[in-house]
DNA sequence: TACAATAGCGGAACCGGTTCAGCAACCGGA
DNA sequence: TCCGGTTGCTGAACCGGTTCCGCTATTGTA
């Protein structure tokens, strides 16, 4: 790679000092006084050499990067068929081509959460956004360092950073009451990480709308995958043992895979087995059958946490420190009308 | 924000000089022949000060970011329900992961396309992957620049640059055959942007394939979609007005959208059209019917150009130029076997 | 005891920019 | 002719690190 120009020699063969070209550069020719002449011929020079300036120079000393980080709980995050995350960066991108900021993934990795931390805030990145668990260390340790940072998707633990989310509590309860509407009484959820605020709150909501209708809540209707939920034998397990009429997933990518375990084992999705997802993707209306899911507006979150960002990096006090979109349902084939004893298919 | 304690508040609180602490700091004290003591003494009060090295000061001298930068053609590129760039960042973020690389995404806009590769160049990233039209002036220039970059999913025009990418060509051939073997000859094809190499190749496939089987070329059986084929309107009026029995289309995005258009015009996949997509993402086994796909190891392809990228920025030669990987045929649902005379329901 | 070798550390220059304050030349008016 | 104001430009310091080279003090050896 041949040698980038630097703001000296275009100096030297303007014939001008290094500051001229630095004003110059910054179109702040007029406020310097620098003459027409001497702007236009620099400019000229400049390009000639195909000068430009160094981000990183002009970083160290602005202390200002435009790039803000993403840090997502796992770093495999964008697991194959996750709609979600592509929504959200979707969302990401949009806002950040329209405040004309890059955006840095965080993908290094560390061995202590508190290195990571300090990575986060080495400044290569004016701000960060995080997506992770509630009770995180790292997160605790951002906000305490007093770094602008934003939380989406998730709830922090102690209120300790501003965050962007949808009602996961309300989703929850839409997607039980939805479905208690159809006539299901043993309803089984799939909850997601154990970690997650998402998942914990659609999960309240659930047992919230549960009460409502004077069900009981019982714990063994509860799923918690292993893994992915990749291997059917679990749902099959969870079905054959506990005999639900519909199971409520915490996310449409586990809705997707719900339904094929219960395909393969034979069961058809909604006859034998209705099935809620959340999310509320597009891909939701391309599956076998089209998946009732509670919609959260993921591309407008994303958007408005990118917007919070900006202005707490800015330094400007932030009007509410939390803002929460609600959801809503999307009603599509996978759920069916049960009669009052069904679900005893065995 | 709190200021952030330099190397010097360390070098001060430990009474040393910050030449020692910089050694200390990047592990070096054997080297620099620093004593345990006051290795530990240093180590201890950068603990106390919560010191970590400004990675930005480190970069102005080091000229290593240990950040790549990932540029799309399109700003939107995360398109609600493109599995195919999911995938592709996967790729890309599990073999950071493993080089402790940190990527950034290019969102910053310009007007001119020079200014667009001066940004890319400006040092915040050691080096670039592109994925672009194939005469994207953008890959030519940075090419020129010999700046390290490394194309995929691309082939970029002259073999400006290394790249990696899976054969299309032979895909395009793959999928035509496969419904020529199944009876089909009035083959349509929906074809991608017009500056995608990978749509171009597909296409000269598909049109070697109907060759090899002695089936003339029409133009007229070729779909450009004005935008994303979200209107089903113009995949509609196409099989009005030229009837064929089989479509191949060069995503799998396209693919869904097609069958969705199918579909509401009343028409039956595979029945009266078959379809057959191209990626082979996990969302073909979920929509219905399953798509019929081309499956393109999208991951493996991400992952190898990061190592390329790396091998670059690390100024050793490159065993090859370019890397092809095969893309395999996956059979689903999609696709029906007509007879000799079938295309021809009106 | 003298001297070379080694241990332990730091000064200065540098990376490529930005900013502040100030200098020289020119201009117009009294 | 003198002087204040303006125009046009730049020197020096700084951002927070790294690296080269050399300096002093101690130790080992003859």
């Amino acid at each position: 790679m041949a040698r980038r120009s630097t703001i000296q020699d275009v100096a030297d063969a303007a014939g001008v000092g290094k500051v001229t070209v630095s004003y110059i550069m910054n179109g702040r020719s007029a406020e310097a006084r620098i003459s027409v002449a001497t702007r236009d011929r620099v400019l000229a020079v400049a390009r000639d050499l195909s000068y430009r300036p160094n981000a990183i120079a002009r970083s160290l000393v602005s202390r200002r990067t435009d790039v803000i980080a993403v840090v997502f709980q796992y770093a495999q995050f964008f697991n194959a068929g996750s709609t979600f995350i592509n929504e959200l960066m979707r969302g990401v991108c949009e806002e950040c081509v329209r405040q004309n900021l890059d955006v840095i993934l965080h993908t290094r990795t560390f061995s202590e959460p508190s290195s990571e931390a300090a990575a986060l805030m080495d400044g290569r990145a004016d701000g960060v956004l995080l997506l992770r668990d509630a009770n995180d260390p790292l997160t605790a340790t951002i906000a305490s360092a007093d770094f602008p940072a934003v939380a989406f998707f998730t709830r922090p633990a102690g209120d300790c950073l501003p965050f962007v989310d949808c009602d996961n509590f309300a989703g929850g309860q839409i997607a039980t009451r939805h479905l208690i509407e159809n006539g299901h009484r043993r309803i089984g959820m799939v909850c997601g990480p154990s970690g997650s605020s998402a998942s914990h709150d659609r999960r309240a909501g659930y047992q919230a709308a549960l009460a409502e209708h004077g069900i009981e809540f019982s714990p063994s209707l509860m799923v918690y995958p292993s893994e992915t939920l990749n291997g059917p034998d679990q749902v099959f397990q969870f079905v054959r043992n506990e005999n639900p009429s519909a199971i409520f997933c915490w996310s449409d990518d586990d809705a997707f895979a719900c339904m094929q375990a219960l395909t393969r084992a034979g069961l058809r999705v909604p006859d034998d087995v209705s099935v809620v997802g959340f999310d509320g993707s597009e891909a939701c209306g391309r599956c076998t059958p089209p998946l009732t899911s509670i919609r959260q507006p993921v591309a407008k979150i994303a958007t408005k946490a990118v917007q919070l960002l900006v202005e707490t990096i800015g330094g400007r006090g932030l009007e509410a420190q939390r803002f929460v979109f609600s959801p809503t349902l999307s009603s599509r084939a996978s759920v069916a009308r049960v009669t009052a004893d069904a679900g005893s298919t065995s």
